[in-house]
DNA sequence: CGTCTATGTAAACAGTTGCTGACTTACGCA
DNA sequence: TGCGTAAGTCAGCAACTGTTTACATAGACG
């Protein structure tokens, strides 16, 4: 007996949906506690299709990254302003895509993943700077961009403690209750 | 042949020994990547052992996290200001003793060991909540206690984006370097 | 309609992991 | 000195994990 939805055959929808449950697990379990049949599972499709597409649940990994790299490249469509980017700081942390946080602080122990890891937070550090000025080559640019990196510690800290639960009222901190004080703290050391 | 530095039988100083090795790697690798040979080994202490004193790689695990509990315990020998307690978190991200902050991340699926791990959570942000006059039942508490949360969620990332290296010019500033921002940080969210 | 290939399936393999039970050995004590 | 027990060793089991290999089949195309 077939089951009833019984997807066509359909490469492309595969490797995505095998990517979605990726994404969802690595963020949430890390990679070491997922397993390929975790991920196989939660897609609905059979294992030895991680090894075809993704060559192995590394390649998965770096998959997973990439992907995060690309949504978090495009461009701004509102200049920022520090209103703004605490807006969008506070919904990377408390939005469905907190997935995206999470993923940045999860580690394969492959080096190819990491160096992509690694240039995605770069990137975001020197995005989040830039609404205080700071520019590839701005005098006293170090200063500015270790407070940026702190901001993003901060962010995807909360991310972290957030999503492991039970640390109130954080845990349960609503967008608007978050942009408040998030905004002070740019506004310290973003200006 | 024996070892020429052959240990005397002290099942206190093993378990020790053994506790010591745990925290590093539970905090360097996290629960999963951790397997309890690399623990025994690092200690130079037979795998059983482990089973012996500890009952279970889970029952290890929630022992790091309780002697993490001790040592954050300890009571302040002086009155706590907001220059105190800067000085105080940024020595837990850069000193050797950030094996503390990043125990409190990692999480091994246990019940009974996540509950320690929140408890210690809970009593780092109320004593960081404190300094701005957080009580138990003062008015507005939850305010202070989310900020203090956010502070707590900013020392926490910051250790963990150090560990894993590579963020610069986080990864390399020094204790002096980081003192400044994060006093300012404190100053704009816990005043 | 027949065939050929991309897509998907099932089973198994080799390595790892946490844990255990039977064993050995050092040490305190009578 | 001899002995009993705590401390430590050793080999192996059973379950799990990533990956591969051989096989099945849907669907496009002549």
């Amino acid at each position: 007996m077939m089951t009833s939805t019984a997807r066509p055959r359909d490469a492309a929808q595969t490797r995505t949906e095998l990517l979605r449950a990726a994404r969802v697990r690595f963020a949430r379990d890390g990679y070491r506690s997922t397993t390929v049949r975790d991920i196989a599972a939660d897609a609905g499709v059979n294992v030895a299709l991680i090894s075809r597409y993704f060559d192995s649940k590394d390649g998965l990994f770096e998959a997973c990254l990439a992907s995060v790299g690309e949504e978090l490249k495009r461009p701004e469509t509102e200049a920022p302003t520090l209103e703004r980017v605490a807006r969008s700081l506070v919904r990377q942390v408390t939005g469905f895509s907190s997935d995206q946080m999470l993923l940045l602080l999860r580690t394969s122990g492959d080096e190819r993943a990491d160096g992509i890891r690694r240039r995605i937070l770069r990137t975001f550090a020197e995005k989040t700077a830039s609404v205080a000025g700071w520019t590839p080559d701005s005098p006293d640019g170090d200063r500015l961009l270790l407070r940026a990196e702190i901001v993003l510690s901060a962010a995807l800290g909360m991310t972290q403690l957030r999503s492991t639960g039970g640390l109130e009222p954080l845990s349960s901190a609503t967008e608007e209750e978050l942009v408040e004080p998030v905004l002070a703290l740019l506004r310290e050391l973003l200006r």
